[in-house]
RNA sequence: GUGGUAGUAGCUCAGUUGGUUAGAGCACCGGUUUGUGGUACCGGGGGUCGCCGGUUCAAGUCCGGUUUACCACCCCA
């Protein structure tokens, strides 16, 4: 027998309905939220990625050369495709742009849990618009896909983060413009290296006594609320004019995030977490995580700000947010708490016959399916009985009995398997019948 | 890319210091039951013991390689 390749994934028809149940809890909570369904390019050009990560990342993805020379990776994230579509259109779309896609990525690594090789993403992004509202508006969606899916807030929160109030920090610390994405790497790793290797690191770029410096920055890692942000900076006393208005035109929009929310009904939900800085170089603004509470594990969910990726890929300037999910970590979280959806199934009736009424009920089965009535029956001659059993196995709701004296009557018994009751219908009126059990179009 | 652990039926596993024809439970199929299901009892099918090689009179069992999975690093969209 062949196996499945490495990383990749076969969804059994229950472990498929889990997986339908997923994307119509995650359709449902985004088209309540004004967003619209989209889809891009499974494949793309190579440098599509190159462009936007550096050449390193190349070796994290599914890519080769077409038959026409051409270089193409599978996509392994959606943000450069949306990007990439939405500059293409960019004058002829209303703004905000409210777009939501749910589709196979992959990357060519090593496995282990909650990671594989081919994996399905939500992804939500909000663009032209660089207010916070549109921070606000991502961050709440966040939150109410995973409220929806059974998810409270003693489950999951969101750490929340602003690699611009970063940059600021970094200027006010007196760190060169052309380092401080550097820095913001190192800071990135603080929590996972020891203190000497970040101390190192540090070093390494800025050069010269690092201590102080770094103490300042740890002492920012404590921050968990907007008058503490405001606190650290009034402590480091900047008295260039230009950085303060920043700062103060920073912890405004801080505030305002916060307030909206609040009222929006996400307290307890999320928490300042300076911490979180996202290793993609494209994010601007504030960035966030989603994480299970009480478990150690990969981050449910993950965006943040992207103002520049659109422009950069050679559209207009355009400002974005966003968030991706993908089902493996979700799926693993949702099991964990017992709640794993289910994909809505329609109810279903089965149709038990004999030698002697098959024509006959043949014909309404063909008449119930036009209909839109979920219409089984089985395929080998057998008792009643074995046909009563077959009902069950597949899941039939009801069974409708074309025994010879019913049919003789033209009648039709019709059961409802979970109550035992049943009850003996025209055939005429079945339809009518069904339809107000809610069977049927 | 580095390291650790494991692979026996569709699933979960048992299989003694190497020893006849490799087992159990669940699941599946059939029967008890040719006009009424879920339960119960009885029966049945299903295995190159991951793959290749070695040691041995004899390998599921020991050794080497390989492959796959899981876990921890690395990295993270």
């Amino acid at each position: 027998m062949f196996e499945t390749l490495p990383g990749f994934r076969e969804f059994y028809p229950e472990q498929f309905s889990t997986r339908s149940g997923l994307f119509e809890s995650w359709k449902r909570s985004l088209e309540i939220c004004g967003f619209s369904e989209y889809e891009g390019s499974v494949l793309e050009p190579l440098d599509l990625y190159i462009e936007k990560s550096g050449n390193e990342i190349v070796e994290q993805l599914f890519h080769f050369v077409d038959k026409g020379e051409r270089k193409v990776a599978l996509r392994p994230e959606m943000t450069p495709t949306l990007a990439r579509m939405v500059g293409n259109k960019a004058n002829a779309l209303r703004k905000p742009v409210k777009w939501f896609n749910i589709g196979d990525h992959f990357r060519y690594e090593r496995m282990q849990k909650g990671r594989t090789r081919c994996f399905t993403q939500l992804n939500v992004d909000i663009l032209g618009e660089a207010g916070v509202k549109a921070d606000v508006e991502s961050i709440y969606t966040l939150i109410l896909v995973c409220q929806r899916l059974g998810l409270d807030a003693q489950k999951f929160y969101i750490r929340l983060s602003d690699r611009d109030l970063w940059l600021i920090a970094l200027d006010a610390l007196g760190v060169e413009e052309s380092k401080q994405s550097q820095v913001l790497g190192v800071i990135d790793k603080i929590e996972r290296n020891s203190e000497e290797q970040t101390r190192e690191a540090l070093e390494k770029i800025v050069g010269g006594d690092v201590s102080s410096m770094l103490s300042t920055i740890q002492s920012l890692f404590e921050v968990k609320s907007v008058d503490a942000i405001e606190a650290w900076f009034d402590k480091l006393k900047t008295p260039e004019v230009e950085l303060q208005e920043r700062i103060r035109g920073r912890i405004a929009e801080w505030k305002e995030l916060v307030s909206s929310l609040e009222s929006l009904g996400c307290a307890g939900f999320y928490e300042i977490d300076l911490s979180i800085v996202r290793g993609l170089a494209y994010y601007t603004g504030f960035v966030f995580e989603a994480f299970e509470r009480g478990r150690r594990s990969r981050a449910l969910a993950g965006g943040g700000r992207y103002d520049h990726l659109v422009k950069k890929l050679g559209g207009p300037e355009f400002p974005a947010v966003g968030w991706a999910m993908g089902d493996v970590t979700m799926t693993d979280c949702l099991e964990h708490h017992g709640i794993l959806p289910k994909a809505s199934l329609p109810s279903k009736v089965f149709v038990v016959m004999d030698d002697s009424t098959r024509d006959t009920a043949m014909s309404d089965v063909g008449l119930l399916r036009k209909a839109g009535v979920c219409a089984l029956f089985s395929y080998k001659r057998s008792g009643f009985g074995k046909q009563f059993k077959e009902a069950n196995q597949t899941n039939c709701d009801w069974v409708l009995v074309y025994g010879g004296d019913e049919v003789a009557e033209d009648k039709v018994s019709v059961k409802e398997l979970e109550s035992g009751q049943e009850t003996k219908v025209a055939r005429s009126e079945l339809l009518a019948f069904l339809g107000a059990q809610g069977l049927g179009d």
